[in-house]
DNA sequence: GAGCACTGC
C-alpha cells in the first residue's frame, strides 16, 4: 500500500537543508533551553536504569502518568544510545493531533524540523524522509494498516505503543500482533506504555516481569465527594459551579456533561442565574465544548480568562483525553459518560449513559492540576466511587467485529477465533461478523478471504461501504462518481450546524438541495455544489454547513478515489500478467516508459472511469446501485408508519433529521445508512427504493 | 415531532 502524500510541497533537498540550518542558528537559544528542560524532567534521573532494562529485554512495559515525559523522552534516549540500529523507531498514538504535535515538539528538542530526523504519519498527511527519519510518531491505525502490507514491519527496529491503557481496537490488535511478531523477529524491541493501573494486564499478556514504573509530575488535587446521591445531576452541577464561583479562589472551571443537549440546558440555566448576580460579583463567562460544535466556536473555550473574570467550560468527554484546556483549577464531575455499544444479537448500536470508570474519574480530576494545585468535585458519594469499574470496557468488546476480522484475514491470520486477544470478544460477536462478511462474499464458506474481500480490505472503510463501492462499480461503472461522494459523506457526522434559536430548521436547509427521495443524494448534491462554489466560506454560512466536516468529506473522497484507482490498476496488471505469461519479460526500456506514463495514468484512469466529481447526478442509477450495494440495510414500511429492518427483523422509526421524516405517504421500501437506539430505535440517512429493487435484493 | 459521546484508517 503506497500512501499518497497529500500535502508535500516537495522542497528540494537543498532548500530543506537551508531550512534546517536556519532553524539551527535561529533557535540555538531555544535548543539550549530545551536541553536544560529535558534534564530537569523527573524521568531524566531514570535514564540509565530505563535503558539498561530495555537493552536486556525484548519486551518492556512502562507505567507512567501523563506528564512524566515518557512519550517525548524515551524515544530520544533510545536514539542517543543507538538502540534503533539504523532502522526506525515507531511510536503510536491513538489520535492524529497527538502524533503531529508530539513529533513537532520532539523535533524541536532534537534541533531539527519535522520531516527530517523526526517525522509523523497520520491519515491524509505525512512528514517522513525515507533516508533520514529515525523516529516516527504515527497513529496506531496507520501502523495497523502497514501490517497488512508488511507483516514483519521490517522498517522498524523498535515499536512503542503509547497510551495502551485507552484500549482502542487498533492498539489492542497491534499489541496482539506484536506478540506474534516477537516470535518471528527476535531483533524487534517492543515497548508498551500505559497509565499505571493497567500495566499488570499487559505484562501478564506478554508473560514478562519487566515493568518499569515512572513517577509523574502532577500538582496535588483535592477530591471532594457528595455526602449523598443527587436526584438531578444537572441541578447538582449547577449548584456546585455557583458555589465554586462565589467561594473559591481564582481559576477556571471545567464541568463534564454527557451531551450537547445537557450542555445547552445547563448554559441556559447558568445564564438565568448570572442575570441575578449582584453588581459587584465577579464575572462568569460560559463556554461550551463538544465535537459537533464547529471549530471556531470550540476555540472560544480555549481563550484565556481576563484578569478578575472566571470561565466555566461545559464540556462532553472530549475534554477528558482529546483536548487540554489551560488554566483549569476546578473540575466538576457528575461521573457519567455517554458511550456507544453494539448489540450483536439485535445488530444495532445503542447510545447509553453509563457511570464512568475509576480511571476516567482520575483522568478528569487530573484536568484540574495541570498548572497548579486544583480541586475536583465529584457529584457522587465516596461509596459510589468505590463501586465503579476500574476501567471502561475495552472498545473491542462493544464493537462490531467485521472490520477487525476482515483486517486479520487480510494480514493472513486464518484462525481468528484462536487469535490471542488481550480481552476476548464474545462468541456472538464473531459469529455475527463472520456471517456478515460471508453475506458480502468477503469470506467464502470456509471463512477464507476472497479476492473481493482482499480488495475490500484495501479501502479504509467499514466493510459494508467497501463492498458497496465495489458492487456499485460492477453494477454500473457510470455511477461511481456519485457513489464515491455518497460514501464519503456517510463517513462524516455533523455536516450541518444550526445554532440554537435560528429561525431555520434542518429540513429547510435539506430542501434547498433535495434530490429524489434520498438523504444521500441530497447530501451528494450539496457536496457537489460546495465543490463548485466559488466562495466556499459563504456557501457554508448561507447553508448552515459545518465547513470543517464537509472539507473532511472531500478529503475522504479524494483518498477513496485514489485507493479505488489503485485497485483498478492492480486488476489490469493481473490481467496483463496472465496474458503475458508466455511472452518474454518486458524489456528494461519498456519498464522505464511505463514508469514515465504512470504520472498520467491516474488522470487517464480518472477520466476513463468517471471517478471525478461530476455536475450531473443520475438519480436512478444511484438508487439501483445503493439497493444492491447496501442491501443488508433495507427496510419495509409497516401499517403503523414504522419500518421493519429486513435483516434483523427489528422495528424502527425514521430519524427526525431525515428528509423523509415528513414525507407523506411514507415510502414502502427504503435503504438506510445507520440504525441507532436512543429513546427509540431510529434509521438515519434514508433512500427510497422501488419495489422491483426491493424484490431483487430480498430474493 | 425528536435530538449522537469520542476516536481512527
Amino acid at each position: 500500500m503506497e500512501i499518497e502524500k497529500s500535502q508535500s510541497p516537495n522542497k528540494s533537498t537543498v532548500q530543506q537543508q537551508i531550512l534546517v540550518e536556519k532553524n539551527k542558528n535561529g533557535n540555538l537559544g531555544l535548543f539550549n533551553k530545551l536541553q536544560k528542560e529535558r534534564k530537569n524532567l523527573p524521568i531524566f534521573k531514570h535514564r540509565q536504569g530505563l535503558l539498561d532494562k530495555i537493552k536486556s529485554n525484548q519486551i518492556s512495559v512502562i507505567a507512567g502518568e501523563t506528564g512524566c515525559g515518557k512519550t517525548t523522552q524515551i524515544p530520544q534516549y533510545l536514539i542517543e544510545e543507538g538502540l534503533n540500529k539504523n532502522r526506525m523507531i515507531a511510536v503510536t498514538q491513538p489520535r492524529r493531533v497527538a502524533a503531529i504535535t508530539i513529533a513537532q515538539r520532539v523535533a524541536q528538542e532534537m534541533n531539527t524540523t519535522v520531516g527530517n530526523k523526526v517525522g509523523y504519519s497520520v491519515r491524509f498527511e505525512e512528514a517522513v524522509d525515507k533516508n533520514n527519519t529515525k523516529l516516527l510518531y504515527m497513529t496506531d491505525g496507520m501502523l495497523l494498516r502497514e501490517t497488512i502490507v508488511d507483516p514483519n514491519l521490517s522498517r522498524f527496529s523498535i515499536i512503542v505503543i503509547d497510551e495502551a491503557h485507552e484500549r482502542t481496537i487498533n492498539s489492542d490488535l497491534l499489541i496482539s500482533l506484536l506478540k506474534q511478531l516477537s516470535e518471528r523477529r527476535k531483533d524487534l524491541k517492543i515497548i508498551i506504555m500505559s497509565a499505571t493501573i493497567e500495566t499488570e494486564k499487559f505484562a501478564n499478556f506478554f508473560e514478562t516481569e519487566n515493568i518499569i514504573y515512572l513517577e509523574g509530575r502532577c500538582h496535588p488535587i483535592e477530591v471532594f465527594y457528595s455526602k449523598k446521591p443527587h436526584a438531578d445531576y444537572l441541578d447538582a452541577a449547577l449548584n456546585t459551579i455557583l458555589q465554586i464561583h462565589f467561594e473559591e479562589q481564582d481559576g477556571d472551571i471545567l464541568c463534564f456533561l454527557v451531551g450537547q443537549e445537557d450542555i445547552e440546558d445547563m448554559q441556559q440555566m447558568l445564564e438565568e442565574k448570572i442575570e441575578l448576580f449582584p453588581k459587584e460579583a465577579k464575572k462568569l463567562n460560559i463556554c461550551t465544548l463538544y465535537a459537533a460544535l464547529p471549530s471556531h466556536l470550540q476555540l472560544l473555550a480555549f481563550e484565556k480568562s481576563q484578569e478578575g473574570e472566571r470561565k466555566v467550560v461545559l464540556s462532553t468527554n472530549i475534554a477528558e483525553t482529546s483536548v487540554t484546556i489551560d488554566g483549569i483549577k476546578y473540575v466538576v464531575d457528575p461521573g457519567l459518560v455517554k458511550t456507544r455499544k453494539y448489540n450483536p444479537n439485535k445488530l444495532i448500536e445503542m447510545l447509553l449513559v453509563v457511570p464512568v470508570s475509576k480511571s476516567s474519574a482520575m483522568q478528569r480530576a487530573g484536568r484540574a492540576g495541570r498548572q497548579s494545585a486544583g480541586k475536583c468535585f465529584r457529584l457522587y458519594t465516596k461509596y459510589t466511587h468505590d463501586t465503579l469499574a476500574e476501567f471502561m470496557l475495552p472498545e473491542i468488546l462493544r464493537s462490531n467485529l467485521s472490520t477487525v476480522i476482515l483486517q486479520m484475514k487480510a494480514i493472513g491470520i486464518k484462525d481468528v477465533k484462536g487469535f490471542q486477544f488481550i480481552d476476548r470478544p464474545h462468541e456472538d460477536q464473531f459469529i455475527e461478523s463472520i456471517e456478515n462478511l460471508q453475506q458480502m462474499n468477503a469470506l467464502d464458506a470456509n471463512e477464507n478471504i476472497t479476492l473481493h474481500g482482499k480488495e475490500m480490505a484495501e479501502l479504509p472503510l467499514e466493510p459494508i461501504y467497501a463492498h458497496f463501492m465495489l458492487v456499485a462499480f460492477a453494477t454500473n461503472p457510470n455511477s461511481i462518481s456519485v457513489v464515491l461522494s455518497a460514501i464519503s459523506l456517510m463517513q462524516v457526522e455533523n455536516l450541518f450546524f444550526i445554532p440554537k434559536g435560528a429561525k431555520i430548521s434542518l429540513l429547510d436547509v435539506l430542501l434547498r438541495f433535495q434530490l429524489g427521495n434520498s438523504d444521500q443524494l441530497t447530501k451528494v448534491n450539496m457536496l457537489h455544489q460546495y465543490y463548485l462554489a466559488k466562495n466556499k466560506k459563504s456557501f457554508c454560512k448561507e447553508n448552515f454547513i459545518n465547513q470543517k466536516n464537509i472539507k473532511k468529506a472531500l478529503e475522504v473522497r479524494q483518498q477513496l478515489e485514489n485507493y479505488f484507482l489503485d485497485i483498478l490498476k492492480k486488476r489490469s496488471k493481473k490481467n496483463q500478467k496472465q496474458n503475458q505469461a508466455n511472452i518474454q519479460q518486458q524489456s528494461e526500456e519498456q519498464q522505464i516508459q511505463e514508469e514515465l506514463a504512470k504520472g498520467n495514468t491516474l488522470k487517464k484512469l480518472q477520466e476513463e472511469h468517471k471517478t471525478a466529481i461530476q455536475q450531473e447526478i443520475n438519480t436512478e442509477e444511484f438508487i439501483s446501485c445503493i439497493a444492491k450495494g447496501l442491501s443488508v440495510k433495507a427496510a419495509k414500511l409497516n401499517n403503523d408508519g414504522t419500518y421493519t429492518i429486513i435483516r434483523s427483523n427489528i422495528q424502527a422509526y425514521i430519524h427526525p433529521e431525515s428528509l423523509l421524516f415528513y414525507s407523506k405517504p411514507k415510502p414502502d421500501y427504503i435503504i438506510f445508512n445507520e440504525v441507532v437506539s436512543t429513546i427509540k430505535t431510529y434509521l438515519r440517512d434514508i433512500t427510497e427504493i422501488s419495489f422491483s429493487d426491493f424484490k431483487e435484493i430480498s430474493k
